[in-house]
RNA sequence: CCAGUCGGCCGGAUGGCCGCCGCCGCAGGGUCCGAAAGGACGCGGGGGAGGAAAGUCCGGGCUCCAUGGAAGUACGGUGCCGGGUAACGCCCGGCGGGGGCGACCCCAGGGACAGUGCCACAGAAACAAACCGCCCAAGGCGCUUCGCGCGGCGGGCAAGGGUGAAAAGGUGCGGCAAGAGCGCACCGCGGCCCCGGCAACGGGGACGGUCCAGGCAAACCCCACCGGGAGCAAGACCGAAUAGGGACGGCAGGGAGCUUCGGCUCCGGGGCGAUUUCCGGCCCGCUGUCCGGGUUGGUUGCGCGAAGCCGCCGGCGACGGCGGCUCCAGAUGAAUGGCCAUCGGCGGGGCAACCCGUCACAGAACCCGGCUUACAGGCCGACUGGCAUU
């Protein structure tokens, strides 16, 4: 899956719908096109020093590897952000918070749109 | 065995499943993304964070810019001596001072007779001082009158007390009215000579008592030596559309004047705003090809190096020389991982099997050499002081 590079469309993503969960918060931006979804991380310097930052990337990666496939919509971007507990919190429970976050930002997506 | 000092090293291990980023070999065919440059997709093999990758404090390599040489000024840095090194503010070996029974540790450690300045509080005084004091003592008064006492003009002293971080070398003897390097001895200090050492410096000798005298240079300063500036977002290359620049060609291009025949000037003309008139403003044609610059973007710089390991030789050592072997991260919104199992370390519980919890500091970004700071736990070696034993 393609990666989000360009700093304009994480300002994009932060400007359009966002759903926060206890393991980390997701953003998704339609693009308005039918190219495949794109993803992209954040971690801010809040979290920690750089190990941990790289930890909980690293960590939000395996689980968008993991699940996005066959949640991700085509022609949107969606960013994974990192919370002081992506950590720590057990990988299951994070993977689960992900496939929720996606399932909410999808339904309340729908609904706005009829 | 206990206590301690110094130096070096490690800093979880093994396996499974699923992934990520370079490299090499094979294949060189196709597909996809992109305007292009370029990139992605196949199979096999191999590699993929640290001792500090950190702080970005020094020194270099490399790149661009600047620069005729030398000297000076300003600014910044360094500061015992010798050596090592590409270089250093680093390292090694010495010297001096201080601390420790000792192994050993600590020290910005040039200059305070070049000058300026500061030395809080206390104290009389912080650079040439006299508070308390010690001593001599005029005139005066008293008495038991060739003396003594009271008091003290004036003078001497810097020993004792007191203040202070520091008060003008220290101790002792002599000396003196009282004292004082005033004299003497020893110690310290200073320059001179001799000896040892490359040197810092050390040892010895005779001499010096105006030994005119404190500390601070991490206050300014003086002296000696060193130093161009910016940094991989350095720099190099590739490179579309659009706008703008240049060259060449084609088509269109009213009149007059001047002309060195290339053009120039004036008048007229056309276009732009919803339209008409007036006034004012802006523009001077259309099109094709090519060139140069250059934005998004891409490639490169980019890892064979002051490299690592082993051995021998030289050196007290830092280090150097020779020989052999090895190739060992290369991302760029940034790979080096996620999950699980077994073992291991530590803490707690238990006689035990075992159970529970936990696993330091911390993540390369052009590359090296250092310094500094952070760090659970552990290993090895040398040495010191005790105790015990033979």
């Amino acid at each position: 899956m393609q990666r989000l590079t360009r700093r304009q469309d994480f300002l994009a993503a932060a400007r359009a719908a966002s759903q926060a969960m206890p393991g980390l918060v997701v953003q998704m931006r339609a693009r308005g096109d039918d190219e495949a979804a794109r993803i992209g991380f954040t971690c801010t310097r809040k979290l920690g020093n750089a190990v941990t930052r790289n930890r909980i990337k690293r960590r939000l990666r395996e689980a968008a590897r993991l699940t996005l496939p066959g949640l991700a919509r085509a022609g949107h971007d969606y960013v994974l952000i990192g919370r002081m507990t992506s950590g720590q919190r057990p990988f299951s429970a994070l993977q689960q918070d992900l496939v929720i976050a996606l399932q909410r930002l999808h339904h309340t997506q729908a609904a706005t749109r009829t």
